[in-house]
DNA sequence: CCAAAAGTGTTAAAGCTACACCCATGT
DNA sequence: ACATGGGTGTAGCTTTAACACTTTTGG
């Protein structure tokens, strides 16, 4: 198959088994080194950046599709996923062609040679953002079929992107912070086990500024949300820490409390 | 035009002039007599009650799309009206069916006859869920073409709805009794000017729960988003209140810091 | 003069912020 | 011994909750 068939085949099963008029747009935050990242790709045969995406299969929860989508960037699975916003501005795609696009990815003939009417099933989309945390270290940023490059950036870095997507992180960022005020956070983002001061400093990464270490521990334990074990890890140069662990049922009552989210 | 006709040129339009996939639903709260209110339609022939909703043009904003439904449910304008999630399970609207639907709307011949083929232009809908506050003695409501009947239900009279209906309330009321925590509401609910038990009465309203006078008052003027007038009605056996109006200004400013919602 | 609603201020409790001292470990 | 990071408690402050008496008005 050369290039083309390959697009015209891609092309077709974007008309056959997805919503038209659907997509949704990732904002996937991570930490590494006290430093907030999201992750961008890089658009096709272009020196712009964007956010990762999706479109919905037909036979394909909302909410699973952005899993999906989540885990063909990242290679995790079960991570902490939440919708935030739905964007449907006439214009919020300006500049965008499809018929640009498929030539810098590879079309060699021009669109209506294919046989397929491209205005026939897409008009323009609606978009539901969601907003991911992950723990940076185990991604494996992939790219996907539209973009040349998938990298974290940190978040006080990212670039003018395309579209209305810096408008995304910037709300996506809003309500993680609000978020964080009355759920806990950290499940997916930290390993099984962990100590205080790694989940301060995720806090401290989210929010963006420094907390005090007591008033901390006095909040999050207050929560009933952290289990203590004996273990105490030996670091460098300081006394020996204790691990901590999410107490599962308590972490999933908290989340569902406060989340009656139908996807 | 018989019918039949006016039905398909309803189908045609819809195909040609709207997105396809993408629907919208409204949870319209009203209050009235210290009871909260919510509107509700009835389905063309059958005794089941749903959320009014609409759907999207194909050049208009979501946002305005969801305006615009509004208004044609009341006939009023410049409402409170606030996204708050999107619905997208494949099984959301189990039971339905257009072929059914057109039926019970006036349908006559089978659907093929009528040159549709609805199936080409209709898969399933995700559909992006809106709440509206609406002063309740101003409202006109209007069943749409799909509807035998629009009306005002006690918040905790709902009957089992159509579809995820019943979700949708739920969730659109717990969003809106948080934001009520951090944003000021009223601006049209209430009339140009109001007394303090009237504010306090619509807050009581949402939150369903009765608040303290005294605490009250020093809460909502410490927003400075009030401004006491001299004019004291009187009112049959107790003493003349003050009336109060929202400073504009800050009333939107308020609602700005709060929202940078780009739908 | 009595019932009904409205205006207003004080006190207690809870929650949040700020802050300091001691302990264990590796160099 | 000392530098580094970790564990813990207390005091002040701010925010929220509880609560009662007086005024006006119509009947």
């Amino acid at each position: 198959m050369d290039r083309s068939e390959i697009l015209l085949s891609f092309l077709k099963d974007y008309r056959d088994h997805y919503l038209p008029s659907v997509s949704l747009d990732l904002v996937i935050f991570g930490f590494h080194e006290g430093q907030m990242k999201v992750l961008l790709i890089r658009f096709k045969g272009s020196q712009d950046w964007l956010l990762p995406g999706g479109r919905v299969r037909k036979d394909e929860d909302l909410n699973e599709a952005a899993y999906r989508s989540l885990r063909e960037r990242t290679g995790l699975e079960k991570l902490f996923l939440q919708q935030f916003q739905t964007f449907g501005k006439v214009d919020r795609l300006t500049h965008f062609s499809w018929e640009e696009t498929l030539t810098k990815m590879g079309l060699k003939e021009p669109l209506e040679s294919l046989g397929v009417d491209i205005a026939s099933f897409w008009s323009r989309d609606i978009s539901v953002g969601y907003y991911a945390l992950v723990e940076y270290t185990k991604v494996n940023p992939t790219p996907d079929i539209m973009s040349d490059e998938c990298q974290w950036w940190d978040i006080d870095q990212v670039p003018q992107l395309l579209f209305d997507h810096n408008d995304m992180i910037r709300l996506a960022l809003k309500t993680l912070r609000r978020q964080l005020s009355y759920q806990p956070i950290g499940y997916n983002l930290l390993p099984e086990e962990f100590t205080m001061s790694e989940l301060q400093s995720l806090y401290e990464t989210i929010l963006g500024r420094k907390l005090d270490r007591r008033n901390f521990y006095k909040q999050i334990m207050n929560y009933d949300v952290l289990e203590r074990l004996e273990k105490r890890p030996t670091i460098p140069a300081s006394k020996a820490p204790y691990l901590y662990r999410f107490k599962k049922e308590r972490y999933e009552q908290l989340l569902n409390e406060e989340d009656l989210s139908v996807g």
